[in-house]
RNA sequence: GGUGGCAUAGCCAAGUGGUAAGGCAAGGGUCUGCAAAACCCUGAUUCCCCGGUUCAAAUCCGGGUGCCACCUCCA
């Protein structure tokens, strides 16, 4: 498989160190508040390449972070700590906030398909990892201590820039209002390793370390998490883009100063939903969640549809219109491969061919516009219905789009159709509704009476109550 | 200001030197009392602009233009 690595700007052959084992860590939620599609885009690419990696045959060990300390709030900052400041929102305290918003994110990764990573460790569950680390960067020298906090000394490395070709001094510091400058500082960017003192006090949990009580800084976290579960090295490391500097900066400069040897060999970054006047956020516009989504009518696999059309790496522009785009296109898939009869032989050559075809798609770079154009493929093949179930079955591990699922439930929801002789009436979604029901049947009886004003009528009456109605050979579906 | 990325039909989108996949929407047809659904058919002389390299460029090179991200935290 060939994968684009941030860390050198190019598509490389994707080999781990164990040919056995892929070790992959994935930079997890900060827990304050709901994940938004947008922060959600990003675990389902991430989700998409670990199990493409198990469906090559790889056995994968993935870790996650769950971040619920030290992180400073965003926009509009007032010097808090993001838990806590959602711990004041909601009158609750910082650990209530972060089991509530936890809970909620693997909710909603649940009901994208997204499939929970093997460790899963919060970072108030790592302290000491934090302190042995940072004890040992103070011992090497790549660490001091200044103003009561510890700081990582940047300029200790030879190339500390991995990602971006910056040159310290072109560095705006504080280009947005209300930033200062930190005076403890030696070089621009270096950064906390453990607080003891800050620009706010409010931090809600504090813990003793051998430079006082305090607590870590962000990106310690990372670094001391996955090489808790990983051990000395990790084949892949994931995350949104916007992670890569200074995140994933100093994620690579305090590890590999600690190891004293490579740390990370691949590195996946995840490019942005936008909405239409740029970076989704929290604060500014509609807050998009699943459960928004869910509310305005629309399926979880929709939205994953949504962002398997598209390549991880290309930005993405979130509009209402483009999400009915993909929803349209999803029911159709789904419709489409209802019509199939399961019964039959499956023909293992056919399904063997697909998935080799599959595999050149995804194989470049998590192609997964092409891998989804691989399910048009199979509806157009010539062969039986069991074989294409079977083949979409095979390429849906990876896709995780419930397609045979969603297809055997409408294909249940048709067989409770009209039976012969008789005039049915369908709810198809929503509430069954009598008088719309009686509506239906007078409409078939002006039908049979040629009276068609007065069907027509009573379809324009119907759909004024918010309902569409399909004529089916023996009888009608209506539905909201 | 610095750095990185992107620019392909109404929309989403693939394609990294050999003559523009796929999907959605739209239009036409079949079917239907009319619709809807389903099925069939129809799309870019051209890939942001201007130069260059080449037998051949959407793809490579140079120069523009526009958009996005990062440089406080953010997926």
């Amino acid at each position: 498989m060939k994968i684009y690595n941030s860390a050198t700007h190019t598509k490389e052959e994707f080999v781990p160190a164990d040919p056995q084992l892929v070790k992959m860590y994935t930079c997890g939620p900060t827990v304050y508040h709901f994940a938004h599609i947008g922060n959600l885009r990003s675990y389902i690419m991430e989700d998409v390449l670990e199990k493409y990696l198990r469906y090559l045959g790889y056995n994968v060990k993935r870790v996650m972070n769950i971040t619920d300390v030290g992180h400073l709030s965003g926009d509009n900052d007032e010097g808090e700590d993001k838990m806590l400041k959602g711990a004041e929102r909601e009158h609750k305290t910082v650990m209530e906030i972060a089991k509530q918003y936890t809970d909620a994110f693997f909710a909603d990764c649940a009901a994208l398909n997204i499939k929970k990573p093997d460790v899963v460790d919060p970072a108030t569950n790592c302290i000491p990892d934090y302190v042995r680390v940072i004890n040992k960067l103070v011992d090497t020298n790549y660490a001091y201590r200044a103003g009561g906090n510890v700081y990582f000394d940047t300029a200790k490395l030879k190339n500390y820039y991995v990602f971006n070709d910056f040159k310290e001094d072109d560095l705006a510091v504080g280009v947005r209002e209300g930033v200062e400058a930190d005076e403890n500082k030696r070089n621009k960017n270096d950064f906390a390793l453990w607080f003891t003192k800050s620009k706010f006090d409010s931090q809600a949990l504090k813990w003793d370390s051998p430079w006082g009580v305090g607590y870590p800084g962000w990106h310690i976290e990372c670094s001391c998490i996955a090489m808790k579960h990983l051990g000395e090295n990790v084949d892949i490391h994931c995350g949104g883009i916007d992670n890569a500097f200074p995140h994933h900066t100093n994620e690579i400069a305090q590890s590999e100063a600690y190891l004293g040897h490579k740390w990370c060999n691949y590195w996946m970054h995840v490019a942005h939903l936008n909405t239409s006047d740029g970076k989704m956020s929290k604060s500014k516009g509609e807050f998009l969640t699943v459960s928004l989504l869910r509310d305005k009518g629309y399926d979880p696999m929709e939205y994953r549809f949504f962002c398997l059309q598209s390549h991880y790496r290309k930005n993405l522009v979130f509009t209402w219109e483009n999400l009915d785009n993909a929803k349209g296109a999803y029911n159709k898939l789904v419709q489409k491969i209802a019509t199939l009869n399961p019964d039959g032989e499956v023909d293992e050559e056919a399904v063997k061919s697909v998935r080799e075809k599959f595999i050149a798609q995804m194989d470049n770079d998590i192609n997964t516009p092409n891998g989804v154009t691989v399910l048009y493929d199979i509806l157009k093949l010539k062969t039986n219905d069991a074989t294409k179930l079977a083949a979409i079955d095979d390429v849906d591990r990876v896709l995780s789009l419930d397609l045979t699922k969603k297809a055997a439930e409408m294909r249940k929801k048709n067989a409770s159709a009209p039976k012969a002789g008789e005039f049915s009436v369908i709810c198809e979604s929503g509430e069954a509704d009598e008088s719309v029901e009686a509506l239906l049947r007078e409409r078939q009886s002006a039908k049979k009476a040629k009276d068609f004003q007065r069907a027509d009528a009573i379809r324009n009456e119907v759909a004024g109550m918010g309902y569409t109605i399909t004529d089916i050979p023996g009888g009608v579906k209506y539905g909201k």
